[in-house]
DNA sequence: CATTACCTGCAA
DNA sequence: TTGCAGGTAATG
């Protein structure tokens, strides 16, 4: 989750003080990435689904994604960067900018006008965005053979919710995980829409789930690992009836939810 | 569809 | 030692 920016920071002049995992790098080529940054102003940060995107001049986009460890940290000309800190940026106002990431599956893309079109066109809708609407999350799922939750992590249906937030949504609206989603009521795809809504809006107010290694750019942590009402809650009660939550496998992820609120296939 | 790979670290 | 972890791409 994006929670704050870097400022306006500039890259003007920087260089790329270290980068010593080129795997994170998907494209252009090292070699390019080398030629093609430095020298380059950041004007914006933005997002789209778990992509952050850092707008460059000269119609470039810097985009980073995080997967399951990385961290996007500010840092001042003095901070020594841990060990897992595998690209460090330094800007032109001495402060630097650390991607560490322990599990070493965070990648960066620099990224022309088509190259940020491809990667926009690629994702479904976004959740919090005004044109989301309970009529555009249900022709989304139309027809999808495919279990709701996974079709929740589906980035390409629709975009941002990963495995927290999923089976978080699918309590509140009361929907099994394993229903399809093609055979979801126009009133569970209503309620759904709020859950998604309702589970991402509280988790953004509470500055993200840091569960191990989350940190916003400035190092901390969030707080919204505190207001799970079923993610790694196996055994606990469930807050609207006290059932024991129950912990099972869909498409390979673990999956949280109440067996009594959330009615059997 | 499901399974495996990518990585490292931590808890059971 | 095994299993699991916030994600995704690449395989059968």
């Amino acid at each position: 989750m994006l929670t704050n920016i870097f400022e306006l920071v500039y890259l003007r002049k920087a260089r790329i003080e270290k980068l010593d995992w080129e795997r994170m790098v998907e494209t252009p080529s090292v070699a390019d990435l080398y030629a093609l940054l430095p020298g380059r102003t950041m004007q914006a940060v933005g997002r789209r689904a778990k992509w952050i995107l850092v707008t460059l001049d000269a119609g470039w986009t810097l985009a980073v994604h995080l997967r399951m460890s990385g961290q996007l940290l500010v840092q001042g000309p003095e901070a020594t960067p841990r060990s897992h800190v595998h690209l460090v940026l330094a800007l032109a106002d001495g402060r630097r900018i650390f991607f560490d990431d322990e599990r070493k599956f965070g990648r960066v893309r620099l990224l022309d006008a088509a190259g940020l079109r491809a990667l926009d066109a690629s994702f479904g809708p976004e959740p919090l965005d005004p044109c989301f609407t309970p009529g555009v999350l249900g022709q989304v799922l139309a027809g999808r053979r495919v279990k709701i939750k996974v079709a929740l992590l589906d980035q390409r249906i629709i975009a941002g919710l990963g495995n927290i937030y999923a089976s978080e949504a699918l309590w509140l609206a009361k929907i099994h995980p394993l229903r399809l989603a093609s055979s979801l009521t126009q009133e569970e795809i209503a309620r759904l829409y709020s859950a998604i809504r309702q589970v991402l809006a509280v988790a953004i107010e509470n500055q993200g789930s840091t569960l191990r290694n989350y940190r916003n750019s400035y190092g901390e942590s969030g707080q919204n690992q505190d207001h799970f009402q079923v993610y790694d809650r196996r055994d606990a009660p469930c807050a609207n009836c006290g059932t024991a939550v129950m912990r099972i496998v869909v498409g390979q992820r673990s999956t949280y939810f109440c067996p009594t609120c959330q009615p059997e296939v």
